[in-house]
This record gives structure tokens, sequence and C-alpha cells, in this order.
DNA sequence: AAAAAACACGCAAACGTTTGATTAAGCTAA
DNA sequence: TTAGCTTAATCAAACGTTTGCGTGTTTTTT
């Protein structure tokens, strides 16, 4: 028994009444009155009637529906951020859909495309790795679909972004580091293509030179992001000619392939890590980083939810100034440490 | 400038042919004369012609949409799943949309309901633990909305579901501990209400049973699945009169509890621990499990996400058999260990 | 040369809902 | 009484695309 979905018009019908008063009486339209109201609700109610949500958004010319672009849904910081931009967009009754670009360029270009034929009416986007060019996002504003990128944001301002200030957060780190104690501290960054290596590397030569320190730019070593990658990065500072005593990993990835290294050679307990927070867990993890900046995924994906609506419902979609929203990281020290 | 988007009218009008012609053109529709054809398709393209898909949609009644409703995107475990799934129905030209139902049975009842009304095509779930009663989702039969269920399934096989055997991997779990020599083998298992529960315990007697070996009720300990859930159950295999050399806990969040309340103890040399994956760093901890029940989270979206296809596909809906697809678990052996 | 078939295209309805314009009836105020 | 107002409802168009059916023209077949 497949029961097609009850329209208006058969309600209509069955009332006696047109289409259209049906319509304003669902929707408590003061011409309707409220007799007839009553028994539109309730007929409608025992026909189990459901909108038909696919007329609806093609009348309107808008859908409701926003989508997301990310690199990788199952790296645990875009899933907490995605969690958090449906918690919030299902509040306002909102739908997400979303696809990852696998950092991919070019997988990227297709998916903003396809969004753009779902008539999405607005786009959150995290940049893939390869992103250099963003043509793909300007042809966006000509039909007036707002896009907010968050975390992997572009590297100009004229866009709307949430992001958080890796380069405060790595002063704070450097600074723990300097207070602890420790002289020689080495880096252990990203490629030189990405916007945040560039951001750690300001803050990490900021704090040095702020304390009066001399920077040594063979301290900070550019890695691939591989574990591969990271062991060569190590192997450079522990035969360096000032061996650091304290080391800032990229990432948490990065950290525990050299917390994993360090301890093969029994020299983990020479270094004091710091890292930046990807992985939930990694403070189980013995001999895990004395420190780690937390770059609030969640706070993030809400913030760039709502400014998403903000735009979404902006009357005035001309000349409105970007939201450049930062979100301050925090340094979280290990207690147990 | 905001240029309205073109539509199939206005190349008509361009053209001097009828809307009905342009659309087969654009669709190669035999009856359009090869002139013809690549006059619309030429011109749709110098006019960045893109399809108004809310139209499209809502004329074919068909929204090309899944819906997937798992209980925390943020869990390592589901947004692998739902990676595959979205990675599988992109291929073909699916979109999803997706919600999180919190654990919450309402939310849960909620969200079907939504989905229902956005008109999607299928759905795939993961239930909520704290889901019994299932009427919200008998109810979409009725409008011919295919379900699939994956890894958190109702019990019982009038549905579509794809699987783990964690009783099988169970028995492969505790017959490796029995062949290390264990004799003693204790179990920190979920909540009885769980369907997961019941087939880890029951896993557990087949194996012991199977091995002429005593079955010991109270070395099956149920938990709440906190953190204080785990140190109480813990303390009662500590202070047992059989004390157990080993321990199977149910899901990697539990063992890294355990982990970490064993080595406060300056215990944790004393058992071997067996866990299910959840968590993707676990190998890298101290002391981790010296085995893993991999449940393969891809593999059962990717299935879940064909079957559904199918479903939707399958010209006679009607008196087709369910798909009850199991994935084999392994167990993983930590090399190090 | 007539009949049949193939080709190329147009017409109009349909999908379900919303909404501006219109109308008819009853009521009020001068 | 009559113009004006309120109330309660209807009408019809519109959103963009698809598709069954019809039709006129050309080509092929016998």
């Amino acid at each position: 028994m497949q029961s097609k979905p009850t329209t208006i018009k058969e309600i209509a019908k069955i009332l006696n009444i047109s289409p259209s008063s049906v319509s304003r009486g669902l929707h408590d339209h003061p011409s309707i009155g409220a007799v007839t109201r009553e028994k539109i609700k309730q007929l409608a109610k025992s026909l189990n009637y459901e909108p038909n949500n696919t007329a609806i958004l093609f009348q309107k010319g808008k859908t409701y529906t926003i989508g997301v672009i990310l690199p990788e849904l199952s790296e645990h910081f875009f899933s907490t951020a995605i969690s958090a931009i449906e918690d919030e967009l299902l509040k306002k009754n909102y739908t997400v859909i979303f696809a990852q670009s696998h950092d991919s360029y070019e997988q990227e270009v297709r998916l903003v495309e396809k969004m753009k034929n779902q008539r999405v009416d607005g786009l959150l986007v995290s940049i893939s790795k390869d992103t250099s060019k963003f043509d793909h996002f300007e042809k966006l504003s000509s039909f007036n679909i707002p896009v907010v990128f968050f975390d992997r944001i572009p590297p100009f301002k004229n866009v709307h972004y949430v992001a958080c200030s890796i380069e405060n957060a790595t002063i704070k780190a450097v600074n723990f580091l300097l207070k602890k104690g420790h002289r020689t501290i080495a880096m252990i960054n990203g490629p030189t293509t990405l916007f945040a290596s560039n951001e750690r590397k300001d803050g990490y030569m900021q704090a040095i030179t702020f304390n009066r320190l001399k920077y040594d730019p063979s301290l900070i070593v550019n890695c691939d992001l591989t574990e591969q990658g990271t062991i060569d990065a190590a192997n450079q500072f522990i035969n360096h000619k000032r061996k650091p005593t304290a080391i800032v990993a990229f990432n948490d990835y990065l950290a525990l392939f050299l917390i994993k290294y360090l301890k093969k050679l029994n020299i983990i307990q020479d270094f004091d890590l710091v890292s930046y927070a990807n992985l939930p867990i990694i403070s189980y993890i013995d001999n895990s980083p004395i420190a780690s900046v937390e770059q609030y995924p969640y706070l993030q994906g809400q913030k760039a939810a709502n400014i998403l609506l903000d735009l979404i419902n902006a009357p005035n979609a001309e000349n409105q100034a970007y939201y450049n929203t930062i979100v301050e990281s925090d340094l979280v020290i290990n207690e147990d440490k």
C-alpha cells in the first residue's frame, strides 16, 4: 500500500474551498476565518498532510540548504566542525549537504559547481591543500551565493572567514617553553605552500625576537606531513650543533610520528613537546606534548554557520563589510606533566 | 551585478524554438536535429545555463538526495562511515544530507520526520542508543522511502541492514587470548540494553564453552560506558577471587579509561587487553590492547550506500527480500606487542 | 506516384505551492 | 442611503522543467 502523499489540492477539494485558502489557512493567514482555518488544520492532520518540500523550494527559489565543502570528513577536526555546523543550522531549520574535496583542487572546483547547481543558499568551505586559485568561489558571488571560509582560509581579507589565530597561539606556545627554561626550541613545520605554516613560523619568530633571543632559521624545518618526513626532520635536530631541548610540532599527527621515533631512539626524555590539537585522545599517550594549541573546531563551525545565516538574511547584500572573525586559540597545558 | 540564472525559456526565445525542444536538445533526445542541438548547446554554454535543480527535482518527484542519520558525527567510527557514504553516493550523482541524533530517541524521531519532508529518496541510519521503538521507520515504507541500517541496527531481521558480526569477532578475540595461555578472561561489557552488548556476551560464552572451560558469569561486568563506570568495573576484577589475566573491553574508549586506571595502580603489566576499534591512534599508546576487533566503518558505509541505491532503483519494490549483510570483522593483532 | 515511415519540432499539461489581485458579502459611520 | 471599510474567500499566474501526443515536412519504400 503505497499511499501517495496528501496534497493541498486534495484537502481543498474535500472541503470545497480553493487551494489558496488551504495554503493560507495552514499558515495562519489573517484572511482566513477561524472556523475554516480549524477545519483545514484538522483535515490536514487526519490525512497526514506533509508539505511537499521540493515544491516549496522550487516555488520560493530558496532551498534552505547550506553546502559544506571540506577536505576530509574523517579527520577529527573537521568532523567536529561540521557537527557544530549541523547542530547550529538545524536550529534555524536549514539542511546541510556536504562533500569532501579530499584535498584536491579539481575536486573542489567540481563540488562548488555541483553545490551551485543544487542552488544552495550559501556555502561553508575549508579549502583544500592544493587550492591556490579562487575563481570558482568568485563565480558564486555573481549568483548571490555567499561563502564563508573556516579554518583553512584563502590568504586575503576580502572574503568572509572564521579562523584561529595560529600566530598568536604559537607566540604563546613558544613563550611557554621559554618560561620553562628552554633556550633552543625547534619547530617541525608544514609545507611552505600552506598559509598555516607561515603563521606558525611568524609566531615563532615573533616570540623569539621579542624575548631578545637570536632567531636561528635552521631550527625550523619544513616537512611534508608524512611519517618519513617527520623522521627526516627530527634527524636534522638530533644531529644539530645546537641540539634543541623542545620541539613544536605542526600538528598532533606529526607529534605522534615524532614521539614514536624518539621513543625508538630512546631519547624522548630529552625533549619537551608542544603541538596543535587535532586528536582528542593524544593526552592519553605517554610522553605526549606538555602543551597543546586548542583550535576550537566546534566554535569555529558555530561561528561560521551563524555568519553565513547573517549573510543570507542580510537585506542589503550590496556594499557590506567582510566578516573576518578570529577565534582566539588557547594554549592548553597538559596537567599531568 | 546579480545575474539571474539563465532558463530554458530564455534560450528558447532567443533561438525562436520551443522550450521543449531546448530541453530535449540538451538531453540529446533523438527527435532534435543535429544542427539545432548544437545551436542549443552552444547558446546554453555561452549564457552559462545551469539547470535549476529545484525545478527538476520538483518535476520528477525524485530528489536524488539520501539522508543519513547517525548518533554522533564527531566519533571517528561514524565520520569514517559517512565519509565512505559520501564518496560512494557522489559517484552516482546523489547528494547527501545528514543529521545527528546525539543518541536521543526523540531527536531521531524528529529527524526521520524532517528527512521525510525533505523527500529524500532513501535513508541510511545508525540508530541511537535510546531507540527501542521503530514506528518512525516503519512509517517510511508506506511512503516508499527505503531505509538501510548500518552498524547500530534494530534487533530483528525484517529490515535492510549492514553490520559487523561482533559475535564472531568476539569468539576470535577470546580464542586468541586462550591460545596465548590465558585461562581467566574478563569482559567489561556495555549496558545490557544494547544489542551490541549481547553480541559480545554471546561470543564470549561460545568461545569459552567451545573450549570446554567453565563459564563464570561474574567475569562479565556491565558498565555505563563512562570513565567512572569503567573504574568500578575494573575494581571488581582486581579484587576478584579469580583475578583475570586478560580483559576484553567493550570499545577503545573504555580501553583508554582502563589503561589509564591500571597504569595509575601500576598493575597494567598484569593484564593483556583486547578491544574493539573506534580510535585510529590507539596503537600509539603504551600498553595499548594487544589485539583489536576491526569493524571496517568505511566498508560498512560503502555497502550500506550501495544497497540503498539498489533498493531505490529496484523495479519491483514489492515482495523483495531483505538485505541482511554481515561484514566480517577481523581481529587485528598489534604487532609491536 | 502513392503510401508508409522517419524526422524535427511545437503544444500544452503537469508537478504542488504561494501570492498579488480581485470579488462578494456584511458591517459601520456620516 | 451610500460611500467606505472589513472580513473571508477565490482566481489565476507563476516558478522551470519534462513529456505524451500531435503535426507538418521530408525521405524512403513499393
